[in-house]
DNA sequence: CATTGGAACATGAATATTCATGCAAATATT
DNA sequence: AATATTTGCATGAATATTCATGTTCCAATG
């Protein structure tokens, strides 16, 4: 195995430091995926692609959200959610409805079988979670988390979702 | 506009907390994606893809990588990557070469104009992150980059790059 | 040192995403 | 209040990604 690993590679920055090695959204982007795909395992196990769990996660406690607020929950575009939002409802994973107010939005809830589908893999996925942060301390963790949330609250209007 | 953010739905939480407000994996996602995106503007306007400036980031200040440590520092499938080099070679942006040790690997390097290419966008890259960073001074962003190289030195090996 | 297993990269076929657009409904403008 | 603009979602055509596999080479084992 030849293979080097993230954290050795930004090691010997011996005299020519890669651009990457601290660059924020290149960390972001790093561990988003690596704790993600972790799971995501998982979630193969369960029968489900990753779009699929995150739709199915994002509807998870929730009484319905429309296509274009499931498109930011689950950072699919918009086409790639109405699709994937038929797939299932023709799984009766979830339901579609039309709201009273606004005549032109969809309403995706989760079914009965949706919720049943996913109510295990929520569980792991809150265990995962205890294990990830774990060595980091309760008051690391939250503080992360909390930094997270900032850093979209002050970066979630800069552009419009699908101008990407 | 009716739309929601994330930051607003998450505080809505009144009775029926959704499970993904308080879900890591979420909020990494969600950060990783906006502060991505927020850049990714300038990326367009640059004339290259996400991915194109993923790869020619990743080789800025290197000697030059393997095709499968580039995808490691891309987040970018074999296959995939293996494609856009050679679309990138094709315009001269990258050079690709075999190794002396192993015979299998592939060494691709960013040509002097590739280099060109992003010489603006890599400025332009340091600059946003300074100010993405400001709000959170000097200490809390030092920790949140530390933060984030553990999390991804703990977890880059716990699942095979390819299996996702 | 022959053989077997695995690793690195390339590539074609199957699949999924994205762009562009359409349509219907809401909102803004005059 | 008629018209223009914008918003929300759907959908087909173009594009990109992914899976499965092939090929070549390295490394381990007997």
């Amino acid at each position: 195995m030849t293979t080097k690993t993230m954290a050795q590679a930004s090691a010997d920055a011996s005299t020519t430091a890669r651009f990457l090695d601290e660059y924020l959204p290149y960390w972001l982007a790093q561990a988003s995926y690596w704790i993600s795909s972790e799971f995501h395992r998982e979630v193969a196990e369960a029968g489900l692609t990753v779009a699929e769990w995150r739709v199915l996660a994002s509807l998870h406690g929730s009484s319905g959200e429309t296509i274009g607020t499931l498109c930011r929950l689950a950072l699919l575009k918009q086409p790639t959610l109405s699709k994937l939002v038929q797939r299932l409802e023709a799984e009766d994973l979830v339901a579609r409805r039309d709201t009273d107010g606004d005549r032109r939005q969809t309403i995706v809830t989760s079914t009965a079988k949706g919720r049943a589908r996913v109510a295990t893999l929520v569980a792991k996925a809150r265990v995962h979670q205890q294990e990830v942060l774990k060595p980091f301390g309760e008051n690391n963790s939250r503080d992360l988390i909390r930094t997270l949330k900032d850093l979209v609250r002050q970066h979630e209007h800069t552009g419009l979702f699908d101008s990407k």
